[in-house]
DNA sequence: GATGAATGAGGCTTCATTCAT
DNA sequence: GATGAATGAAGCCTCATTCAT
């Protein structure tokens, strides 16, 4: 129960977040959204025009914020190495510290739920990273390979290995598998 | 009415396989399985209790011939890489080949339809990978890596990899990206 | 679980006699009803035309049993309230040895699911009672009152006995509700 | 469509009230009680969770109505016999007027679509009879009998009454079915 | 006589959405 | 902005009944 606070927008999407990864999509009814947001049913319709707008909504904002936590402290590095390391640092980190956000975002990747225009606007955020790729290709630190391929092959490897480091049970451990797992993708890739 | 019909419980899992895949587990209502199977709207819930009873039966077996189909001739190959390469292109195939069950897998594989003992039983078929991946660590073949990460990793990387060889225009360049791919994913494990 | 035997139908009803109490008329399924008594589907439909021919015919068994058990020995005693004194002996230990076919016919006495004519038959066994009360008020051995209202009330007060005397924990204390009652009774009625 | 109308709740427990004694509890679609009583379907589901809800409601006020109007005015009679006088008239004038109530409780009295409690809730309502029984062996104007006893066949011969003044023609046949069959009772307890 | 797979109308209930207050 | 009673289409599932074997 989240109290009403200043800002119920803030409430429902936080209450739709947490409920939609444990219930799913339709296993959450809007009454159950804004009954746990403590607002009344009509306002959530105030906010957000139908439920798929409010997921939409929800997809682009946490997709939006993953993409800047991965970024985080990029440009500093030189090689695409060190970028690449730190990116994939930078994506373990945010997806073991927000577990929900992440599952959300595995759940709803697929998912016809979210509008086509939500799923092309979260994938925009990643482009960069193809860049990159393309980038550290052209200087001969990575192999030459298709870029969209080792794109796809990152994220998806990525996605694994914050699945396999949430269920380390202590940091250091968990330390050592993000580690392993980084060298696993860099060897993949690198010339 | 009384068609002698081959097998209606047959037509029902194949049709509701498409239609999951195309609309969803909670977009795909029971009647229009039932009409699209050419049955009875009795006739689906004579086979199946209820509908996630369908959805987890046809997870068990769709997971289980995936399984099946990823070993073919595997038992032939002497070193784990030779091991692994064949399971390689076994996997990217068969995803080839059956887009519609591959996609199914993905997107009921983190799905809360599907009951937690059918997650089980389709995790159990691969659990072979895991040993083999123990085997060629300890014989100095694959790097010393806690094998349940490597495990997880290789699933991921697969994914990505069927997904990026189904995007391919013509055979040439699908070979290319299917040999591409299992290098990174070789590269990221050997010794 | 009934076995078959050689009588289905004998099986099809003592089934249905029990589940019916149990859980009412729309709350038993025919399938569990032939499922209890070991038969097919198809086979009660085969004995029983209809759901409702089936607990018709049931009615009119367990109606017509009970009003056979109530004669018994009635014809030896001469005086009125000897006849009603066995007669009420006859009902109440009836009811207590058969609780399922008294259950049933209480349950089913108000219900629009037996047909009228059902209810009809199921009325006239009991009809000798109305005879018997206008024979004692013309002996003046009963109290001038309306016969039918002496039936009704017998009638009920009766069930209120047995419902009660079925309660007893010992053997004499149901001795001693039964005669109590049926004083109740008789002491209402007599001249 | 939205009428101020007085209150939906309302209609449709008296609706449902008519319909279940017509037709029983699972001869009554619930879309039927939401048509005649001139509500939504989801209307009747706002108000009651469930069909059972429904019904359960119905009892516990239909029981409650009954019992407030036995009681009313016997705190003025002295004796146990005018008491049991007044609250045999107040029954019976009740029944008579109320004749779908009254259907509904001998109906429902037996049936399993009433949960437990609202069978038990109902029934208290009625223990302050037992009280008054007690009260009158006490003070010897009842014959000494154990109190329950009395209760069922008191409660079972009033229901016996009903039915039968129910059936009378004119107001003063009524009369005297009913002083007839009140003296019936009292003659069945008196010391 | 006996079987049980197949049928499909119909029941209960859910839930996104509206709108008068 | 906010509320919550009211709506009604649509979904899942049950079950009496049939009929080819």
């Amino acid at each position: 129960m989240r109290e009403p606070g200043p800002d119920k927008q803030e409430a429902i999407l936080a209450t739709a977040l947490t409920l939609f990864t444990e219930r799913g999509f339709f296993g959450t009814p809007t009454s159950l959204i804004s009954k746990e947001a403590g607002v009344a049913t009509g306002t959530l319709f105030f906010y957000f025009k139908t439920k798929e707008d409010l997921i939409d909504t929800l997809y682009r904002q946490v997709k939006s914020e993953a993409a800047l936590a991965m970024c985080r402290g990029i440009e500093k590095e030189k090689t695409a190495q060190a970028k690449l390391q730190r990116l994939g640092h930078n994506a373990v980190a945010w997806g073991i510290q927000n577990p929900a956000k992440m599952k959300f975002m595995e759940q709803f990747a697929h998912s016809p739920f979210v509008s086509t225009s939500a799923h092309e606007e979260g994938m925009s955020h990643f482009l960069f990273l193809k860049d990159l790729v393309q980038d550290g290709i052209k200087k001969g630190e990575i192999r030459t390979v298709e870029p969209m391929l080792l794109f796809c092959m990152m994220a998806s490897a990525f996605s694994g290995l914050i699945a396999s480091a949430s269920l380390a049970e202590t940091a250091d451990e968990r330390v050592k598998i993000i580690d392993e797992g980084l060298d696993f993708i860099w060897n993949g890739m690198k010339a």
